[in-house]
DNA sequence: TATTCTAATTATATTGATTCCATATATATG
DNA sequence: CATATATATGGAATCAATATAATTAGAATA
């Protein structure tokens, strides 16, 4: 690879005017310019970023922390944030956490090492989150607010979200609505939770612990838990799943035991399922606003990385979508 | 951020006892590490790895070039890459170009601007190729075999897999057969038409020219190119999707017809659509090797930057896999 | 003609680490 | 006791760029 040395001896001019036809080029004759340029494009010289970051102190790449690209949510957003950093002259470090809070620790320092310009982070970890606070690197969270005192963050309003999609089902008349959650440690979990939690005494019902799973946002623990719901003396009439994945599972669950979607049981569910906008019955889901999730944080840090000086943390919460489709029965 | 000096100094050491202990810890005295350690977690010290890759001129970074990591197959792709790069101490840039080769060819100087260790690329475009065959940059291709004489790659067998996708309709009795093809640009779709047109002329089947339709791998031309399919004079029985996104066109298509599947139209597509876990009919596909593609690549880029003398290339050609489904129906 | 100004170019220091070579101290060997 | 060896530490140069300040040459002004 050749540097910057080897133009400006190759061109005899000093390596400074060489900088400065990268960095000013009205500060440069245009006889010597495009002397330079020729040899430029003679040893296809692309100058380094490596040595350009140690000076400049700033190395414009925005590093993304996040659960896993595999799932649809995660990939749609995570190419707003590169469009747009793309366009403001950022470049991407992804990576992929697995909710594992040492591969996101590890992941924290690795990036402070590489002196990324700022962080994107779906944190899993509050512990990952203390150590940002006490470096001082930029960083935004994104759907999951933790150290809400200190930190800033774009998130869904997971809690309303829920909310709604509980009401939905309550005002159609059912009762017995069984859930399907996570393990109440992520921030939108408990937020999701509460919703259905204040929803359901809004109107008055009761939760019936049975009904109330977790299945750790994982497939097959859905799949699971739809069988033995299915099974019970007393079955719910509706099933609302806190993510998609353990949506796909209940859905093989109840195509398994030969049931019908919505007439002997409704279902709806967080986030879009793979395949919604071809299969029939389209599956009722909040639809979380994936794109202002992506703008409005990778804009917020670029933002702050460029005015560090302005202090005011940004705090943004973005109401979701609900989706009706048609797999929710009004019983009468 | 603190650096190697604030360390040194605030330890009372000189800054090469520093780089020792993260280095070589075995030739610093336990003492002086104690000390040392202390200092660099008082600090919040993290090696800057942009000093290091100067000196070392070696980044640990590899470059990812690809169409859109919204597509299923390139992100269970990514992520296969990822976790091998991972253990072997490598971190990820991801590029998207959306199939525009100027966003291609800027992403290939920029990433050699980054003076990433290696690179690997799902290209669109020979000009980035040829560009980076001129640099000494390691690369490896992937998915898509260009400058077939000089690079390495790593790739499905299209011709093959397109082959058996046909033969398994013309065995099932179809004859009229309509491909919904990309533009004959890239590489796997035009070796998946040779495997589509040699296997119909293996069976002496003439290829009827109205049947074959560019869509352009978009699901909107997928959707229309079969409405007009279905009310021809002489409609196919079967259709052949060269990818994911124009059979779920076509689905809503044949859907939005009425047409059941098997029954009033055959379907198969190369990659497994989203929902196929969940949704009847399953649609027959070709699978590539994702995990394979996956680790075969980056495994062989790792080992190139690792012995650098070691120069033949690699040359990799994985089969694909035939899966059934149930959306092909046995002509009588 | 001397002086001032502007445009074009360059010398030197700096960034945060590593590398290579040198040195000081302590211990072992003859 | 002198010398050899091992262990622990440090000095200076280096990597490829930019920043800051300095210098040179030519044109404009007094």
């Amino acid at each position: 690879m050749s540097t910057i040395f080897d133009v400006a001896e190759k061109a005899q001019v000093s390596i400074i005017t060489v900088s400065r036809l990268l960095n000013n080029p009205k500060l440069v004759s245009s006889h010597t310019a495009e002397k330079i340029t020729r040899v430029m494009e003679e040893l296809n010289y692309q100058p380094s970023q490596i040595a350009r970051s140690l000076v400049k102190k700033q190395t414009n790449i925005i590093g993304v922390i996040m659960s896993d690209i595999k799932n649809t949510f995660f990939n749609s957003w995570f190419r707003v944030v590169e469009d747009y950093a793309g366009k403001h002259g950022y470049n991407l470090l992804l990576c992929n956490t697995d909710e594992n809070p040492a591969r996101e620790m590890k992941y924290v320092k690795l990036l402070q090492s590489q002196r990324v310009d700022g962080l994107i982070i779906i944190p899993c970890s509050e512990k990952s989150v203390d150590y940002l606070l006490k470096s001082n690197l930029n960083f935004i969270l994104v759907d999951r607010i933790l150290c809400r005192q200190k930190t800033s963050y774009v998130s869904s309003d997971h809690y309303t979200g829920a909310f709604e999609a509980t009401e939905h089902l309550i005002k159609l008349g059912h009762r017995k609505i069984a859930v399907l959650k996570g393990g109440g440690i992520l921030f939108p979990d408990i937020e999701r939770y509460k919703g259905f939690e204040d929803a359901m005494k809004t109107y008055n019902i009761d939760i019936e612990d049975k009904f109330i799973i977790n299945c750790e946002f994982d497939e097959t623990k859905g799949y699971n838990a739809t069988l033995k719901l299915m099974v019970m003396n007393t079955k719910p009439t509706a099933i609302f799943s806190f993510n998609s994945k353990m949506m796909n599972g209940t859905i093989r669950a109840v195509q398994e035991l030969g049931l019908r979607i919505p007439d002997d049981i409704s279902l709806i569910s967080f986030d879009q399922i793979p395949g919604y906008e071809i299969f029939q019955p389209k599956i009722a889901c909040v639809i979380q606003p994936v794109k202002s999730l992506g703008e409005k944080a990778i804009a917020a840090l670029i933002n702050k990385i460029k005015k560090p000086e302005k202090l005011k943390r940004t705090k943004i919460i973005l109401k979701p979508e609900l989706n009706l489709g048609n797999s929710c029965k009004k019983l009468n």
